[in-house]
DNA sequence: GATTAATATGCAACTATTTGCATAGATACA
DNA sequence: TGTATCTATGCAAATAGTTGCATATTAATC
């Protein structure tokens, strides 16, 4: 499973409280790997058991006590170690798809609607990853790191326009029946 | 889930046993909807329990029986009840874009290959696709339902193609870091 | 003064999925 | 004669993911 690794990917940048994880979930890594709060703070155990990385509580007056993990050398070894081994396939479930499948035993009239809602879920996804690119990437020096999440995103950026083209033309074609 | 339903909809083709469905699942709908053999046995149990679907128990000589499983008129209705409800947003799982997202953490060497698998196997898939269609669809007069999956089966030829050569782009671009 | 949103963590129960195993006859091949 | 593959069904256990709830403080808005 590779959310105990995408957490350790996330920590290796700067060691965070598990809200501050379920944050980025939301936002940069959780563009390739979705992953709710629950989920997070169990692995984080997990992964505090294995020595993958170490919890300190910081009291802050008032609000209450932040968990602040940070990656150990061995979080580090696995991580590196979890790179090597080949990475799966993902799995492919389409509720919509198995709906044009079915195109005989469904409401078509209600599937473009959701075609509509999709492609407007593609559209706002890919506005996101344009503003990113262009607040922390755009004519910038970059490392390493840096160049591999821009390239990561880019394949986002090309993956979301074709699929929003795709989903276009298929509008056309269910218009047309 | 759409498990059930993407059953329901093989059984609107014909009637099936479990082993059946299993294998239409590694081929037709299973393109857009993946489950192996134990998800479907135990999903045709929860089916008949509400009765979706009414199993018949068939003696073969030798070999061991075949059940098969027929939808009902209940279970066609549940069907198009459910074509109505929006459709969840496939979620994002690729460990191999969580390895690019951490490049400095990771064995770029051992990455490349992983993409080298990736690409073939959107290659065996989009070869897979394109033999279905000829056999299937090229030159046919086609009712809804066949328009249906020849539409999803056009998307799938769309994504994997735009995929491959976003991948084969990705290549160059690690190559050259 | 009351409601809402944000910060911050987590349990419990349920549902879904994967992995490994078990059974058992038929057929094909080397 | 042994091995492998196909047909055919299913249990059990482990892992993963979702949903609902529970707690508690601060700050902003109405």
């Amino acid at each position: 499973m590779a959310l105990a690794e995408a957490i350790l990917v996330c920590l290796t940048e700067r060691p965070m409280s598990g809200y501050d994880l379920a944050k980025n979930f939301d936002a940069s890594i959780g563009f390739f790997w979705r992953a709710s709060h629950q989920q997070i703070y169990r692995e984080l155990g997990r992964l505090r058991e294995k020595g993958y990385v170490i919890s300190d509580e910081v009291s802050q007056d008032g609000k209450p006590n932040r968990i602040i993990h940070t990656i150990t050398p061995a979080g580090k070894r696995a991580l590196r170690a979890w790179s090597k081994k080949p990475a799966k396939h993902p799995s492919i479930k389409d509720e919509m798809l198995v709906k044009f499948y079915a195109l005989e035993n469904v409401d078509i009239g209600a599937l473009k609607d959701q075609l509509s809602i999709r492609i407007e879920q593609h559209q706002t996804k890919l506005v996101k990853y344009y503003r990113i690119k262009e607040r922390y990437y755009d004519g910038k020096d970059l490392d390493l790191t840096q160049k591999g999440k821009l390239m990561a995103l880019e394949m986002g950026i090309d993956q979301e326009t074709q699929t929003i083209r795709r989903l276009d033309e298929v509008m056309v074609k269910i218009g047309n029946l």
